[in-house]
DNA sequence: AATGGAACCAACCGCCCACGA
DNA sequence: GTCGTGGGCGGTTGGTTCCAT
């Protein structure tokens, strides 16, 4: 008898907006775990992984959006890598807001990039490939490109799996050459600038002293009846019938972290909503914390016209 | 304007581990 | 001790966008 796939019947592909924003009311009811809870009380028809790598990649606050790797964030991620190997869920907690998938992301461009002018190297130099191979010696003294595709190869040769055994020392007679000429080699973390100490990309947010949020957002507004069915309709998970116009809250920051909060909550589909709505401002609301800004939220947003 | 390749991004898959029954 | 399950992680793939020709 064929046993039942727990996949069977699940949805996959992109989400819409209104997966997102069960999946987000989810994790504010539940916080983020008990994913399979989402697919067993019929929420979604999406696996709990589905629902977690969603929430962690995508819709979990903090996250910076569609920025690429500024330089200095280039040369981290080679630096980290040197030392942790492919372990990207622990560099990844050197990035606030990045995923160990942008990070996984970026390094497989760039080992592509790496592999690209090392067979230019053996042909005439291109300028992709000197454009390469300056990134690298100008950003990476941890090893030249040649040692690290070396150390690469060599781990392959050797039947590595590829499962974040580079720190296992299999690599060390590669980086571990003649008298160091370049210390960073055996220890890049040491010549980097101070680091945030290591924040959990799940729950922990990044350390945000003295920060002040400032709310505007309406917290109680007049509806017509229309409007107010339409809202809350999208409460319910119906298609969107407008956005919450979270734009409105005004989160000073002087690190800009918290704007990246606010970026995440409007990307989690909170934006779709109330559109029409009008705006009765209340006085800014000071909060001390994010924690109290999300739980702003959970109050009553809308006075039914009935 | 059309096209092909590179870069980027989102999401799935499979393996592994921790934990509770 | 074992088994099942949930969750975490790394690898991979497929789709989309960008850019040079």
């Amino acid at each position: 008898m064929k046993r039942r796939s727990a996949t069977e019947g699940m949805r996959k592909g992109p989400w819409t907006p209104e997966e997102d924003a069960i999946l987000f009311e989810h994790v504010r009811n539940n916080g983020a775990r008990n994913w399979s809870l989402v697919s067993f009380l019929g929420l979604l028809p999406r696996t709990g992984k589905s629902c977690r790598l969603r929430w962690v990649n995508k819709l979990r606050p903090g996250l910076k959006k569609g920025r690429k790797f500024s330089p200095e964030e280039e040369q981290k991620v080679l630096d980290l890598q040197a030392q942790f190997g492919n372990k990207w869920a622990t560099i990844a907690k050197y990035f606030p807001g990045r995923t160990d998938n942008d990070v996984k992301n970026y390094w497989s461009i760039h080992c592509k990039r790496l592999a690209r002018a090392r067979h230019d190297q053996r042909g005439p130099l291109t300028d992709i490939s000197n454009q390469v191979a300056n990134l690298e010696t100008n950003a990476l003294s941890v090893a030249s490109p040649e040692e690290l595709l070396a150390s690469e190869e060599q781990e392959e040769a050797q039947g590595s799996n590829g499962k974040g055994n580079s720190d296992s020392g299999t690599s060390s007679t590669i980086l571990d050459p003649q008298p160091d000429p370049n210390p960073i080699l055996y220890n890049p973390i040491q010549n980097l600038p101070p680091q945030p100490a290591p924040f959990d990309p799940i729950f922990d947010l990044p350390p945000l002293p003295e920060i002040h949020y400032l709310q505007s957002t309406p917290r109680s507004v007049n509806l017509s009846q229309d409007q107010y069915r339409q809202s809350t309709q999208f409460f319910e998970g119906e298609p969107e019938v407008g956005s919450m116009d979270l734009g409105q809250t005004q989160i000073i920051d002087p690190n800009e972290q918290c704007l990246n909060y606010e970026h995440g909550l409007m990307d989690s589909g909170l934006d779709q909503f109330m559109d029409n709505v009008p705006s009765v401002l209340p006085p800014p609301t000071e909060f001390d914390d994010l924690d109290d800004i999300l739980d702003s939220f959970e109050q009553p947003v809308l006075k039914s016209p009935y």
